[in-house]
DNA sequence: ATAGCTGCAAATCGTTTGCGCCATG
DNA sequence: CATGGCGCAAACGATTTGCAGCTAT
């Protein structure tokens, strides 16, 4: 439980209100349920997700729209996505060991050799959840391209 | 360009002989150049470029077809994809420094604190692309989970 | 006031599936 | 000659869009 949702609600709308003012984005009723129910489901709930929890709240909502305000949040910086999602399937042809670049904003994806890291890897004190036998590691350098730098 | 791609045809048709063999799968003309294709892609395809590719040897060859070769490859082990993609955007609502656990059979997804890697780092000797500007970095610990394991 | 947001319904896009025919092992 | 793969077309699920009325700033 993160400090902020176990203020009362009256002040976790005021936060809200601060947050969506330095992100640019208007304050209504639907935005912050669904900024709320964002925060208080577990895991990395998906668009139908979200609005199955929304419409408890707000019978009449659409998804529609909580496509738009997950946008409205992704676009202005407000929440992240789990991963780089394409929306479409990306077959890595390369079967050389090796990681990934990835422009945060035009969502290039360049490849990095995995001897360009210094070797990865977990505490003997990492806590992984019960039962959970790792193979190997993926990593993705979030960045801004050259060609998006320049824009 | 990987030694296996400047062997003469002859040669890499026999290697995919090989390999499909060992993955269980049959050999087929669509099968054999969708990999060519594949292979001689660079980046990281989706499969309507792929489509567009195999278009070009085989004009009457199928989406279907290229979609079913692709799980083919996929499932079978022969070919990765790109990262976890689970046809649905997810949103992070965790705000927390944190990496993610992915389980390979079923993609569920686990948040584990940044704080039990050991520090991770590009080396000094590391080329990366051109003015591509790092920001974070975002690690998957790929396995299997708990639930996975058992059956 | 006015720019932005909402709900609704239709459209779009990526992907999967069922089927009758054909190629591979 | 038996299984699996092919092309085709229809089905499906996720996401986007256009629009007319309502709301926040």
């Amino acid at each position: 439980v993160s400090p902020v949702e176990s203020l009362p609600q009256q002040e976790r709308l005021q936060a809200f209100r601060t947050l969506c003012l330095r992100h640019g984005l208007s304050v209504t009723h639907q935005r912050w349920v669904i900024y709320e129910v964002l925060k208080s489901m577990p895991g990395h709930p998906s668009p139908e997700e979200v609005f199955a929890q929304v419409r408890h709240q707000i019978p009449a909502v659409s998804l529609g729209t909580v496509y738009k305000n997950i946008h409205a949040f992704l676009d202005s910086g407000l929440l992240r996505e789990v991963s780089l999602h394409h929306g479409t399937l990306r077959i890595e042809a390369n079967t050389d060991p090796h990681h990934h670049l990835v422009c945060r904003r035009c969502k290039a994806v360049f490849d990095i050799s995995e001897a360009d890291f210094e070797p990865l890897r977990l505490r003997d004190s990492a806590r992984v959840p019960n039962g959970f036998v790792p193979d190997h590691f993926a990593v993705e350098v979030i960045g801004i391209c050259d060609r998006c730098q320049q824009q």
